[in-house]
DNA sequence: CTCAGAAACAGAATTAAATGCTGCATGACA
DNA sequence: TGTCATGCAGCATTTAATTCTGTTTCTGAG
């Protein structure tokens, strides 16, 4: 169920607030408006037309999770045991339920459903599979311990 | 490399602000301060040494990627020809560098990383996809594409 | 047990930003 | 060419951020 008004033309400038909001979540409004080359009122007014258009669906703050003692992330494949429906969707039902679920993806290819799990440490991990492996209509799962993160960048491709 | 400041203890207070800002990044100062229970002054010294300290790491307008045209997401396993740094690290460079890369996770299991990508349609996956493949010292590859995103919430559990 | 110092707080004053309003300029369209 | 709608800048007002000050609380030394 995405957002029910219908997608309009974004200018150049409303990229460009897009692109320094998704960076700078916090920017001023002044500022944000010297950014894209607009006095604050008209710069507003856009902000607040993208946040009531569904272009923003809000703020957030990016917290260290190491630091935070979140440190450990893990990539679980479920298989179902059957493609119904009523399956399919009790497991999203329960999925969507456990905190320290971050991503639940169904997917096409050799299973069903790609989770990603953040938590403290391998107790916390064992609890929270135990979790997921015992939502009904669970067959097989599969784990990839994440040894080393890369990258993370939430940001969309804007400019 | 994290950040070389010591963890230190985070009382009620702090953990309830960083909770606070993680779902609601642009809340005022004033506003904040009521949540947690505090004057603006102080809680606004609480932000600044948590952002100073690199709890806070910064902050994000969330963007709807659907309305923004980059709708199509894959996930791709990668495996690398062999288990050198050197190989690695040549592998760590080019991902780092692709835009559409949302996300890339060094793994233990069956392959060596798993990469998400966000774009706007087969043709741009296509075009990123090659970008991986020709990545030195890039074996094979499999891409489970996201046929329907279940939940996403970067949120860490912080009470 | 008492006192000095540090840390954290509330409240007031000042500076800066958000918000709302007015009028002008521009472009679409009859 | 006149009218309407849109988007903008600039100003006024309200609200928030920031700084400063003095008080409370906690801690540790004597």
């Amino acid at each position: 169920m995405t957002t029910s008004i219908r997608t309009r033309v974004l200018d150049r400038i409303d990229l460009a607030i897009l692109d320094v909001l998704q960076r700078n979540g916090r920017i001023s409004n002044v500022n944000l408006a010297k950014e894209v080359n607009l006095s604050p009122s008209p710069c507003l007014d856009r902000v607040k037309k993208l946040e009531s258009e569904g272009y923003i669906e809000g703020y957030s703050a990016r917290l260290n999770s190491a630091k935070l003692g979140q440190a450990l992330v893990a990539h679980v494949e479920i298989t179902l045991k059957s493609s119904t429906e009523a399956v399919f969707s009790l497991f999203r039902e329960h999925i969507v339920k456990i905190p320290q679920v971050v991503s639940c993806d169904m997917v096409a290819g050799g299973f069903d459903y790609l989770v990603t799990i953040r938590v403290a440490d391998m107790a916390q991990y064992r609890e929270v599979l135990g979790k997921i492996v015992e939502t009904p209509g669970v067959s097989t799962n599969h784990t990839y311990m994440v040894i080393e993160h890369i990258k993370s960048d939430s940001g969309l491709t804007i400019l």
